[in-house]
DNA sequence: TCCGTTACGGTTGAT
DNA sequence: TCATCAACCGTAACG
């Protein structure tokens, strides 16, 4: 006969099939005639006799699922109520509590996974509600600054932190500007403290600045420029893309411009955090993790580039900029 | 020879 | 968009 491989035979068949079985004739004979298979005569007839339907069973699909938002709800209480618990604790606690029964309770993979993706995700604003946590500027400004932000379960000496990997961080246990601040921070090396400390910015200034302001206000503050002090553009970008140790403006860029992990993205340019869209990720030279590429301006520029952002009252940015200037002027 | 069962390679659709 | 997974399909072979 003709059959496709996989697909159900067609329901005029199935239904002849049957027809011609409750006129008495054999299997073997429906086989012939059809051209059926005498398996697939069997198992259909079987099917009616047992569901009374001649129509194939349902193809393709999953089953239905068990991470329902109650679940999920449940889930988080359980973690929030003891961070430290197992993924099968909660499985067993689902149980116990009636939330789910036998047939529909997570498996303990989906119970990490869940930990891990969903759960993670929604203590984030949880973080803020508290109020206890690090305040928002200084993760979102370090996540400007470093838009390759640090793992939260490693420190940055890379060693293992007390938190897993999916596990909501609360309590300000891990925060970024807790795992940050290292040798190579900017403000360590230059010491400007103000810079790279949100908290010292939003003291003085009383202002939390948005990530997005951020963005802007780097992009605004440092448009292109064709270069520094006279050094062509596309030298310096070919000493930013192609660092050489001996070179005095590499040795500060890398340090100051790129978070540790960002060091070795440098030559990929996987930096659209901050780069518009569309922009070779040399465009960072437009931001401020770029000096390279375009700090020759005027300190009217940068005052006329900062002032449009909300109010925003930089005399600390602006001073530490013209620090930072100061300091590329001189290289 | 008949027929129930099952391994196999395939399709399908939700995740 | 792609991979994975688990459901189903009919054929072919076995007993």
């Amino acid at each position: 006969g003709v059959f496709v491989n996989g697909r159900p035979l067609p329901n005029a068949i199935r239904l002849r099939i049957v027809e011609l079985a409750q006129l008495g004739i054999r299997p073997c004979d429906i086989s012939r005639q059809l051209r059926v298979s005498h398996g697939c005569v069997s198992k259909i007839l079987a099917r009616y006799n047992e569901t009374g339907s001649i129509l194939p069973g349902a193809i393709g699909g999953s089953k239905p699922r068990v991470t329902t938002p109650n679940v999920v709800k449940n889930i988080r209480e359980y973690k929030q109520g003891d961070p430290g618990i197992f993924a099968w604790e909660i499985r067993d606690r689902l149980l116990a509590d009636a939330v789910c029964d036998k047939y529909n309770v997570p498996s303990v993979s989906s119970i990490s996974r869940i930990l891990r993706n969903k759960i993670g995700s929604l203590s984030q604003p949880n973080q803020y509600e508290n109020g206890k946590q690090v305040s928002p500027q200084s993760s979102i400004s370090y996540n400007h600054i470093y838009p390759y932000s640090y793992p939260n379960a490693m420190s940055p000496s890379g060693t293992k932190m007390s938190n897993p990997p999916g596990v909501p961080v609360t309590g300000g246990h891990v925060s970024i500007s807790r795992g940050w601040p290292s040798a190579h921070m900017v403000s360590n090396i230059l010491g400007i403290r103000a810079f790279m400390d949100p908290s010292a910015i939003a003291s003085a200034e009383g202002y939390a600045p948005k990530m997005e302001d951020w963005g802007s206000v780097n992009r605004a503050t440092f448009p292109s420029a064709h270069g520094v002090n006279g050094i062509d553009k596309s030298a310096i970008d070919a000493d930013i893309k192609y660092p050489q140790p001996s070179s005095t403006l590499s040795s500060y860029v890398p340090a100051c411009a790129y978070s540790p992990s960002n060091q070795y993205g440098v030559y990929s340019g996987p930096a659209g955090s901050y780069v518009s869209p569309g922009h070779h990720w040399q465009a960072q030279g437009t931001s401020l993790s770029h000096p390279g590429g375009g700090v020759a301006m005027h300190p009217s520029d940068i005052h006329s580039s900062m002032a449009f952002k909300h109010g925003m009252h930089n005399h600390t940015l602006i001073s530490v900029t013209l620090q930072l200037l100061s300091i590329i002027n001189e290289i």
